[in-house]
DNA sequence: GCCGTTAACTTTACGCTGTTAGCTTAACGG
DNA sequence: CCGTTAAGCTAACAGCGTAAAGTTAACGGC
């Protein structure tokens, strides 16, 4: 565990990005060690980047701002990781089970940023951070573009949105339990992920098989 | 805002639980009007006893054993009302749309408490409580109960606790998102809602209409 | 080559948090 | 009346987010 970074040389003119830089690779790199949210103090993040704890200010308006900005990089790779497992597929049911698993299996691998992301209190997030990062950006959008698939397929029928938050209401509901209650007897975790699959999709096809 | 409660005489000799009733009343009311769980510092509710900080640990192990003492009762509240809600109701289908509508609407309608209950870290919670909460409690068992009887009107197959665990995602799925993304641009919430357990219940029963 | 300006930090401090160790007060049985 | 013990207090520690104000260093202009 090394404490603190010492050495750090004050940055040049207009070089003052280069802290901000280093404060959310600190922020993120403590963010993956502990697991903790609590553990990524402003403190911390300070001592670790070599700095004393106001300069984190001078780039970030509080800790909520830094540790949404942490995860901004994450919500990315949530999408790319959902995206780059449809990809290829011709069967558009098929998939969105596809899609589906990988999104669990995201909020699974990186619980403590699935957490912020999706599980945390609206005032924690900076103002309009929902819109712009969720129906705004990729991650959503692409939902409703694979769900459209389904639909113009003629085996979902409905409103895209509508049925696309119901896809998505399933696979944060597993989620997040999972994440909140570890030590619920689960049956066994991957039957019971599959099975919720099942039933999601199960309960949105027009005509049943 | 009554700030402090100065005046408290001491407790006589084996009644020091009467203070134990008191904190637990005064940090339910703290969380009930801040509806905010930060908001319930030791200090504050001993400011509102009328007594030090240190005495609360006299009665609870730490922070966590506190709050979470404090919404044992809301949860034994929410198996009531989802009980409440099913009571009377002859099809079985029928009242495990009740179930959920019940279960949803504690939800939205005691936010906090049902984000300690079932979106807070693991590791907040005393240990075992998941289990003897959940599990071992009504609450999960009624919820079998009520899916077995379905199960033997032949509406819907397999096992009942799985089953009981898809409802259960479908059923916090929505809440805890509607909960945690209050500024998302939900089409219509009620419309959701009912989209979600439509979803749920037609993806379970074993012969569609 | 010096100077004012300003970006990039630091020092210090405030008020808050959960929690612990150790003391005091008051009620009881004998 | 006295020892014991439950009930509660005082004081303090270490940590937190954050604000105000000071300091250091790089620059453009003269």
């Amino acid at each position: 565990m090394k404490a603190t970074a010492p050495k750090r040389a004050r940055a040049k003119r207009g070089e003052g990005e280069k802290l901000r830089a280093q404060i959310l690779e600190a922020a993120n790199e403590l963010l993956i060690e502990t697991g903790d949210q609590e553990a990524v103090s402003i403190r911390a993040v300070a001592d670790r980047v070599g700095v004393t704890p106001p300069s984190i200010y001078m780039h970030f308006a509080d800790k909520n701002d830094l540790i949404f900005a942490v995860c901004e990089g994450h919500f990315n790779a949530l999408d790319e990781a959902v995206q780059e497992a449809a990809a290829g597929i011709d069967d558009p049911l098929l998939s969105l089970h596809r899609r589906g698993r990988a999104y669990i299996q995201f909020g699974l691998d990186n619980p403590e940023q699935y957490r912020i992301l999706f599980m945390s209190k609206p005032a924690a997030a900076p103002h309009g951070f929902q819109e712009e990062r969720l129906k705004g950006s990729a991650s959503f959008d692409h939902l409703v573009e694979a769900v459209q698939q389904v639909i113009d397929a003629g085996v979902f029928e409905g409103e895209a949105t509508q049925i696309s938050i119901c896809l998505w209401v399933a696979v944060h509901g597993i989620t997040s339990l999972l994440l909140s209650h570890p030590n619920f007897p689960w049956p066994d975790i991957d039957a019971t992920i599959d099975s919720v699959l099942q039933m999601a999709l199960r309960g949105l096809v027009s005509k049943p098989a």
